[in-house]
DNA sequence: AGCGCTCCCGTGAACGTTCACGGCTTCCTG
DNA sequence: CAGGAAGCCGTGAACGTTCACGGGAGCGCT
């Protein structure tokens, strides 16, 4: 196995000493013009390349965030990591990019070797506080969807009760009365989008006892409509958990010979670009899910300048209702 | 600014050397559990984390890997992405991820500062190889989709001759005599998917001249296939350079009124999964984007091991027809 | 008693780079 | 010609961790 190339052997080849080479490399003044060239071919020569532990040891400078999400095909979380990237680009961060792949087992393997080998922490957690306080050992933590909020950890919340009200309206004033939800059931029960959904039901004096639930990907929004449809054949609008449910329930409207949005409205939440491909585009509540990651980003930062903490309001995004074709 | 809690502030508070919070830590053997116990409590309580700097310079075992992608958003890129972070994460490697947003100046200037962070770099460049070499210098790198294979570089290649052969074939056999296709110019002018088109037409006696040029985007294939009709009415197929390009057509051809596949059969190139949630699902010359991504991967791994070349047919993947229901 | 072994623990060195400082020329200025 | 400034270069130290080695205490065995 061969040696590394250091800075020396550069230094000696060039017939100078490290601090020269150095100058050169990083271009610093203090140099005489021949020599710097002479050192950077003789870098070149023997195909040096600074270690990058001995120079972020001694200049503190680079920052690294770990970028934590359960799927990164799902395209949700894709445009979450797109806008995260982008932040961080902006701010010349690095970005380590894990993917837990929706299991639980992975997360905890992930956040065991992440702490060694990033500044902070942003993403989607599935673990309970406690151990995820134990694994993360300190390091500033951003959140997203989630609350938590003590000085090292923050998180990002996701407003969407006005946009799920503002949903509701919109298929009310179409004169839907009978308005169903695909919901996601997780390990903590119902969702908070079903809780809007029920509120904003209520509030124009509909029920809100139409509820199916679908596995997280297109076939089980499918599978899911099927089910709800059968029980509550009544139904002429239906509300989704997210969008991928939801192109899903438009595949399963296809299928049982439903037209969209005229036999069947159909709304979903996140606002993906996806939405705009299908057919009939998805109407559905919108979030900025590039502003999602680019937030978490920043708040990152600001955990590791240790500054005060911000407002709530800061550290949320709204979601809008954005009408296409589906109702 | 507080000033970095170290090993040393750790051993003092525990009363013992450096040695033994650092065997504490990794757990070591040669320690006594009531020690090691006090040192993990004065680790936590001081809030201590290791410099990954420090130990990076002393063990030289933790890899990383650059993976450059043009946009993530794409879901071709996505799809190879999460490949590669998958096969990454299976030799315990680290992703540092980099969009260049489809900018060559971004891409320079990602080049600029990746080589300073990681072990080896794998992804998409646009650069010549005259820049390429010079900003790499001397890392290791797997080029996809590309050519350029020295020691130190590697290419993984995508073999569809056959693949879309099958897809004329495919046609053919279903009476189809006028095809055309939606190319994506490059700088480097007509791509090679064009001319495995042309190939595999003129290998059926049938005439490859209705090209159009599209846009690499959903609203591109859409423009596209509509100046394309406009030029040969007479078309009765299309195949496209990418799935997104297909998407685009997908959406022109029932703007236009003309039902696929029976008005117009339409053949992607890609695979994506996004290519089985539009309506009709996209037939397409499919590629195994994850493996793709994997392979790179190894690829690096083998560069940064040193070990000798590959036989091209390990570093390459074959496209093959896959039928859904837009032909 | 002497020897050797095991169990713990500590000390110098090394990893490869940059920072702070100091020294040597050379040239200019009054 | 003295003095100072500017340009160029080298030397010790520091960054925070692990590795290699050595050494003392305690125990059992001959």
């Amino acid at each position: 196995m061969s040696k590394r190339v250091t800075i020396n052997d550069v230094a000696r080849t060039a017939g100078v000493s490290r601090q020269t080479v150095s100058r050169a490399l990083n271009d610093k003044g203090e140099i005489d013009g021949s020599t710097k060239q002479r050192v950077l071919d003789a870098a070149r020569e023997l195909g040096y390349r600074p270690s990058r532990f001995a120079r972020g040891l001694v200049r503190q400078d680079t920052t690294t965030i770990g970028l934590v999400i359960p799927d990164l095909l799902n395209p949700f979380f894709t445009e979450v990591a797109a806008g995260a990237l982008e932040a961080a680009r902006a701010r010349g961060w690095h970005v380590i990019v894990y993917d837990t792949a929706d299991s639980i087992d992975e997360e905890r393997g992930t956040l065991e070797v992440i702490v060694s080998q990033v500044d902070a922490v942003v993403g989607y957690f599935s673990l309970d506080e406690a151990e995820l306080d134990r694994h993360l050992s300190g390091i500033p933590a951003v959140l997203i969807g989630r609350e938590h909020r003590t000085p090292r950890f923050s998180s990002i919340r996701v407003e969407g009760a006005t946009g799920v009200r503002e949903a509701v309206d919109h298929l009310a004033s179409q004169g839907h009365l009978r308005i169903g939800m695909l919901d996601h059931a997780s390990r903590a029960g119902q969702s908070v989008r079903r809780k809007w959904f029920t509120d904003a039901m209520n509030a124009h004096g509909l029920n809100a006892d139409a509820v199916g639930n679908a596995v997280q990907s297109v076939d089980g929004g499918a599978a899911a409509l099927h089910e709800l449809l059968a029980e509550h054949p009544d139904l002429t609008a239906v509300f989704t958990f997210n969008d991928i449910i939801a192109i899903g329930a438009l595949k399963a409207a296809r299928w049982l010979g439903r037209a969209v949005p005229d036999d069947l409205a159909v709304i979903g939440f996140d606002g993906l670009q996806l939405g705009a491909v299908v057919h009939p585009a998805l109407t559905s509540v919108a979030l900025d899910t590039r502003r999602v990651g680019a937030l978490a980003i920043e708040q990152a930062g600001r955990l590791l300048a240790g500054e005060t903490q911000l407002p709530d309001e800061e550290l949320q995004v709204n979601a809008v209702l954005l009408v296409r074709e589906s109702a």
